[in-house]
DNA sequence: ATGCCTACATTCTGTAGA
């Protein structure tokens, strides 16, 4: 089974790449973020003509967060616990049917939090982490596969980026946020591209600005982080960037993970 | 030090992203 995920930064200025893209890759599941659209804006009919089943978690303008996958879920979950004043459409999960159990797929936008030095958005990227975290902890007793898949906006190592002297204030790389994200690995869930490859630097973003694409400027901030139960069935890795090189691309690419489910 | 570029919502410009 192959599972991505791939934030496409607006499904409705990106329907054409993410049918392309489907098309090409044939993921089983995707879990999308940034698809800055309500749900009833989601050009669903044309995913669906692709055979796939489509859930959204979305919300006006920005954020929100989709599921596409090959099988219809058998439950699905709406918004990351732990704050129900947070409105922001940032997390869906899905639990699917497979070969011998389930396996909980969620698609998660982790909040970017820069400026570093605002009183709201870094306080609140690293509330949330807290609340990512909690429920993790919960999941991580079920002793199920689970993969949380998406856009952290962490970058892990000073590796995961090609300057990382240029993010040290960064609120993707500050060391609290580092610090949070390990918290997460410390429970036991495991970075799939670095479980399967010593390769570095890999990137899975590059800004639009500057010419980053062509100078290679990325960082890699999208990743599936694998309880041991989905671990155990982890083949490999991918990062699709040629994505990134086609017409009117999104400034992320697709990180996928072939299992054997 | 700042903008670079893009999407979106409402415009003839601002917010947000990373």
């Amino acid at each position: 089974m192959k599972i991505a995920t791939w934030n496409i930064n607006g499904v409705k200025a990106r329907i054409e790449n993410l049918c392309q893209w489907l098309r090409d890759s044939g993921p089983d599941i995707a879990c999308l973020q940034e698809i800055k659209s309500v749900d009833e804006g989601f050009p669903r009919s044309e995913i669906e003509a692709l055979g796939y089943h489509v859930e959204t978690h979305g919300q006006k303008g920005f954020n929100g967060v989709a599921l596409l996958s090959k099988m219809k879920p058998d439950e699905v979950y709406r918004g990351l616990p732990g704050d129900d004043t947070d409105e922001q459409a940032r997390f869906i999960e899905g639990v699917f049917s497979v070969e011998g159990g389930v396996v909980r797929v969620c698609s998660l936008y982790l909040p970017n939090g820069n400026p570093s030095d605002d009183p709201v958005k870094y306080p609140y990227k690293l509330a949330w982490m807290a609340r990512l975290e909690a429920f993790a902890r919960e999941r991580m007793a079920l002793e199920e596969p689970l993969i949380l898949a998406g856009d952290y906006n962490v970058i892990p190592e000073p590796h995961d980026a090609k300057d990382a002297s240029q993010w040290v204030t960064d609120a993707l790389f500050l060391p609290q946020t580092r610090a949070a994200f390990r918290r997460l690995e410390n429970l036991g869930f495991i970075d799939a591209v670095r479980a399967t490859t010593d390769e570095a630097p890999l990137f899975s973003f590059w800004d639009y600005q500057a010419g980053a694409w062509q100078k290679n400027n990325g960082i890699r901030i999208d990743h599936l982080m694998l309880s041991p139960e989905a671990s155990d069935r982890l083949r490999s890795t991918d990062i699709e960037k040629h994505v990134r090189a086609w017409e009117k691309p999104s400034d992320h690419v697709p990180v996928v993970g072939y299992f054997n489910f």
